[in-house]
Order: C-alpha cells, then structure tokens, then sequence
DNA sequence: CTGAAAGCGCTTACAG
DNA sequence: CTGAAAGCGCTTACAG
C-alpha cells in the first residue's frame, strides 16, 4: 500500500494525502479527517525510506558503546530507549567490544546519513580520535557519555568521577588503608584518567607514598584478570585497599580473594564503581560509588535530540555532570 | 556525495558505479578496481535509504524485549549483535517495560518494513497476540525467544524449561523443602507455564500437597513485590523453599529475608533462574538454573537471517531448545 | 562490457 | 485549499 494506491480511495491526488498525513496548514480539516480515517482503516503507514531519502532525515539514532553485560550500560540504554520512544526517534545499537578497530569501522558505517545523530561511550583502547572527528566533520551530531574524549568538541555527559575518585580514595584511607591498588580497564588510562586522578592527588594530600606499580592496568578477559590480580595478592607485601574503577574488576577481585582465602575486609579492603543491585547481599557487602546510569543515558539522549532538532542553537554546555554517590558497605569496614 | 557526481569523477555512467560497487559480473576487473579504488579514495558510501527504498530491504532486524537492565537479555542481545555485526545487518532495539501496549505499538510501526525481521521476547502481560499475527500476516519474518508464545507458528528459541521446572523443585525437595513457593513474574502465567508445569507435575509426581496459594504472582515493581513477598514470609507457616522463576525475584527474596532476619537456607531455602555473575558471591551464594543467554541470542539471529535470506526454505525447526544449567549453592543446602 | 531510462514511495516548491 | 511535477539517490531490466 502505497501514497498513490492511497490517494486513489479517497479521489484525491498524491499531495494532498501527503500534506494531510503531515498535518499541513495547506488541508482543511474536512480533507485531513477523511485522509486520517482512512489511514487507520487501510492501516497505512508512510514508508520510512522514501520519507527518509526525501527530507535526509532518518527519526534513528546510534547507541555506540563498549559492551552491555554491564548493569552501567544496559541501565544508559534504558534511559536512552526510554527519551527516544518519547521523542518518535529508534535506536541502533552497536557493540565495539572495547576493541578500537570495532569503534573504527561502526563509526566509517555511521557516515552514510544513516542516523541523525549518534551517542558514544568510547571503548578503553581509544587514543586515535580520527574516526570520531571524521563523523563530527561530516556533520553528524555527536554525545559523548561516561567514556569521553577530550580530544573533540561535543556535548559530555558524564558523572563527577574526580570528586568520586577522591571519595573513594579517601574512605579507603579513613578506614585504614596506606597500600591502595587502583585497578584500571583503559590501556592507555585517557577514559578512567579523572578516576585516577582524583585517587593520585588524595594520596598525595594525605602523604602517602605514591606507587607506579599500584596501578593495574586490566583486560577485557575475566580470567586474565584473575592471573593478574592474583600475582598481585599473592605477595608478601600485598595491598590493604583495592580501588576498582569499574565494576566487573571489583568482581574479580572478590573471586579472587575467595580462592586465595583473603579475608575482606579483614586483610584487604575493597571499593568500586558499581551498579550491581546485588552489591548489599555480597558476602560481604560491597562498598560501592553508583553512578545513575539511567539518568545520564536520559541526559544524553536529550541532549543529543536538542543538538539534532535545533541546529544552530549553542546553549547546550559542552560538559553535563551528574553526581555519583559513595554508599559504605561491610568491604571497607574498618 | 552521490552516484552521480562519483560517475562523473570517473567518466563513467552512474550504472557502471553502481554496478561496480556490487561488484557485479557485468563489470570488467579493471573498472570494478578503478571504482572501488575511487570510493576508497572519495570515502564514497552507498546512501542506505535510497538503497532500502529501491531494494525492499533495510538490512535491518528489529530485536523486542521486555526489559534490559537484566543479565539475561543484555547478554542475549550482545549474542544478537555480534551474528548481526556478522551478516552486515543493523540492530533497532524497543524495550516494552513488560507493557503490551508498548509492544502493540511497536509491533505496529515496525509493519512499514523498516526492518527485514524481528526478534521478540513477549512481555509478561500478553495474552492477545493479534498484534504479533499481523506482523506475521505482514510477510515480515518474526523469531521468538525465551518469553514465546505457542499460539503463533514461527521458530521459537528456549531453554528446556519444562526440564529445568522439574530439576528446581526436585532439588528443593531433595534438601528437605516441603511447602515450595514458585514465584512468577507473569500475569497471565502463559509465559512462565513450563517451569511452572515442571514445578507442579514434580510435586504431584512425589505425593507434595499442591497449593495454588504458592503460585505468587509479582509484578514488575520491585517494592510491590517486596511487600508480597513479606506478607507469604512473614506468616507463621511460612514456605520452606522458593523457586524464583526470573532473577529479580530470587534478590527481592534475599533482600526480604534479610528484612526480616529469615536464615538462607536454614529458615529457607532459594533457588532461581538467574544470570548473576555474583551467584556465587552472595551471602550465602545462590542455587540457580542458569540460561545460556549469549547462545539463545546468536540462534535466535542465525535462524532469524536464515529466515530472511531464504524465504521459502522450511528446513528451520520450529522449536529449538538449548539447556539451561542447575548450580547447587549454599541457598539450597540442607 | 557499458549506458539510458524507469521507478522504488515519498515531500515540497510552485502554480492555480 | 488542491494538484502536477520535480527530485531525493539508488538499482536493475533492457537495449546496444
């Protein structure tokens, strides 16, 4: 079913069942009600790629992010489906896997008009940015949330991760830690660098020796992970505190004092970055900074939308915070 | 950038490009390299509307699900993607909150062939699948997975439920459990039927009283379900095993009998369908039934793809069912 | 092996 | 207020 089959029911011309559809001031009421009705009896709906060819605008937008077995970004998404659904507009998702070469070739994909705009959390091995500066300069909006870039001008939403990477580092050193391991899942330390930040300049304000080898940097590989933890733990001289800047990391680290027998939070202390509703039934409870992932996928999305739907329009900040919070559990008890 | 203008670059007609660019047979070796050598050159890419509009096909599938911020159906969906990366296809994705109306007017928008297919996870509130027949009557392909319905005939993707309903409350029974509440999360119960039916044919098949009054029915509200949860467990003869059917309830438990300082698993034993990673983390850690989530969601896409590349080819099995995994914990000892 | 032309189904500037 | 026509950017049947 098609405009023309359409126009021909009613004895009109192709135009004025177009206009009518889109509620132009150009068609009387008496023609938009008739041309209304009989769309809903026909069930006819307008076919998305010849509207989309004509008026080069897609209603679609793109979710780039890392990966989606994580309470963090399936909780964004929700927040993002949520304002899109609102908004008339569907979303595209993509998974890069945090490998680069991924991100490379969705991004090039991304170019051909496809979407009107596109939301990306940058993958951890991201230090090249061509890619991303290629989709701002072929005029694609572009949001960057929770894993930003500095490196582009564009909208960043993300949560307060210096003041929480200071938080954190300073619960930990309240309740009795002076050896703090920061495990990070960025190769190259540029995504998770506010975290690090805000838990290197704690340790200096509080005079604590500042360790190069403190900071472990991990993999996307679960077991990899553990290998490198447990080297680390199995020391003489180990940690007291475990800082994880995300939270599949604060996993491991609990699987791995289990094997190893390590008592938390007796012999070591542990804090992370985290969304796990299961945080509180831990054995034991796991401390954790939460950040509101459903609002920052809802901000980002909106913010994205403004950029689509006012171009021109520069009242939008470059940079959206929203904060985190710092909820203390039995794993950095003192 | 257009065909056009790409033809001229290369005094060819805008046929030629195109054909090229297919790498059809019609073209010599010698122009299809000059062509793609100029696309690379040009950064050249196909508009996909036009394409669309031209061809029929979006390469495009639309996954539906209930919900996301739940392991099952993030992992599902990551199992989608990576087949789709595969195959070239993009992904949509619309979550319906567990709302058939959501879902109707998704399944609605998605019949003006936006998509070449779809996949579905139905909510817990469908019973009227008219929605879905349309699709169906639509000529778009459609594949269930996990939440399906036997009222519509198309492949469907599960894990052995029925199997799973039994293997649950055996192991309850084994450990002594003799007044087992089977927590839903569907109103209709047509969704969770099979793990339900293996749940009271098993206590039929050892002589156990069966009582509808410990089919709990929950909702989609975490604190509604907690107040239910508290009424069933805050009466004198309180169940002594629950089989949670879906992962959220399995925690509302924990958190409910933390509340009121009922012992797992001495007081009560859990066990529950569920994805955690922190199964095993927990205090004390989680018996569960574990779907292979990742595997659902790449057979579900491969058989999707089959059915949109091969229309007319009936060798897709209606049902396929991939085993789900029972790990006894500590919450189910006796 | 190459090209001219029709047409996918819309939207909109323009004429009336 | 309504309609005829151009054109969005492709693909493909057809002719040469």
């Amino acid at each position: 079913m098609n405009l023309k089959q359409f126009a021909k029911e009613l004895n009109l011309s192709i135009s004025a069942v177009s206009k009518a559809l889109r509620d132009s001031h150009e068609i009387s009421e008496k023609t938009k009600q008739m041309v209304l009705d009989k769309a809903r009896e026909l069930n006819y709906q307008v076919n998305p790629f010849a509207s989309s060819l004509r008026k080069q605008k897609s209603k679609t937008i793109a979710v780039v992010i890392p990966e989606i077995d994580n309470n963090f970004f399936a909780l964004a998404i929700k927040g993002v489906e949520m304002i899109a659904q609102e908004k008339g507009y569907h979303v595209l998702i993509y998974l890069t896997h945090e490998d680069v070469q991924k991100e490379v070739s969705v991004t090039k994909i991304l170019q051909n008009g496809r979407v009107d705009g596109v939301m990306i959390s940058v993958s951890s091995q991201t230090t090249d940015i061509s890619h991303l500066q290629g989709l701002k300069e072929n005029g694609i909006p572009l949001v960057f949330f929770d894993r930003v870039t500095e490196k582009i001008t564009a909208p960043k939403i993300t949560t307060d991760d210096y003041n929480s990477g200071i938080k954190a580092t300073e619960h930990l050193i309240e309740n009795g830690c002076e050896k703090i391991a920061f495990l990070s899942v960025s190769e190259n330390l540029s995504i998770s660098n506010k975290r690090l930040a805000g838990y290197v300049d704690t340790l200096k304000r509080n005079k604590i020796n500042y360790d190069d080898k403190l900071i472990i940097r991990c993999s996307q590989n679960i077991e990899e992970n553990k290998k490198i933890l447990k080297k680390l733990l199995e020391k003489k001289i180990k940690p007291d505190g475990i800082f994880a800047s995300v939270e599949s990391l604060a996993l491991t680290t609990y699987e791995v004092c289990n094997e190893l027998n390590i008592k938390i939070p007796d012999d070591i202390k542990i804090i992370g970055f985290s969304n796990l509703r299961t945080a509180s039934l831990l054995s034991p409870s796991l401390s954790t900074i939460t950040q509101p992932a459903y609002e920052i996928g809802r901000e980002a999305a909106s913010i994205l939308f403004t950029l689509i739907e006012k171009s021109g329009y520069n009242g939008i900040p470059e940079n959206t915070v929203i904060k985190s919070t710092l909820t203390e559990r039995k794993s950095t008890r003192k």
